[in-house]
DNA sequence: TGAACTGTATTATATAGATTAGTACAATTA
DNA sequence: TAATTGTACTAATCTATATAATACAGTTCA
């Protein structure tokens, strides 16, 4: 179900927090769901287990997901994961938005950039 | 003048490539003005001069720069440089438009986010 | 209770990228 | 010629990433 580019130079586990997140964000996992367990995870990604705890950690860290010793991992409640799958992803837009301005490119330009990713078709 | 954080996670070749191109876009830098070399321009920075020779490497590979062995480095002429600068910037956008855009944020919300940076103070 | 599962922690190792250091060579300039 | 320029190369160090192997604590369920 989720594909890793293991050759990429993008952390492993900085996919498998995206991938989790992605998941999240158009509900094909929905609050308080059981997220795969950690040995289990990484058997079947083919991947290391440590990787796949880093990965959880830091989802568990900024509050998409929370983790119970003997029980598992599971998506966070509602309220608290729009907010931050929101600000998670709104903050990388902000940041490159504010490199485009230091570097004079005008709003409208930018603007017109991010329409034109939501034209173009989903590849999903 | 140029001020660099030695201890950023950002590597800082990228850092130096970045300031550069900053310089560039406000007019700081002009078209086949000269940069400093190799060697004074680490000694001033207080790195080394194969990190300066990196960053001035990767800029002229990305047709911001260009080098004469025995002349020195200068930044490429009016047409070459719009153009690269505003693709090089404008592809960080788009890249982190997608995201958000995956992970199912509307369009509005991301164009609001836009706004808002380029209504913040400059803090140059 | 005990076996099988969960998350978590730790140590060690291997690899790649970033950075520094030092040296050398070719082209340009004065 | 002397001093500068960019360029190339090797080596050493450091950090982040990833794997491997083991161990421990909490939960679940037969």
């Amino acid at each position: 179900m989720i594909k890793l580019d293991l050759q990429s130079r993008t952390p492993i586990y900085e996919q498998l927090k995206h991938k989790i997140c992605e998941l999240a964000a158009i509900g094909q996992l929905r609050p308080n769901d059981q997220l795969p367990s950690v040995r289990n995870f990484a058997r079947d990604l083919g991947i290391n287990p440590n990787t796949v705890q880093k990965a959880y950690q830091e989802l568990e860290r900024e509050g998409i997901i929370y983790s119970v010793t003997g029980k598992g991992s599971f998506l966070s409640s509602e309220l608290d994961l729009d907010a931050q799958l929101h600000q998670k992803y709104l903050q990388r837009i902000a940041q490159a938005t504010a490199l485009a301005k230091q570097c004079g490119i005008r709003e409208q330009v930018v603007v017109d950039t991010v329409r034109k990713v939501y034209e173009e078709e989903s590849q999903l």
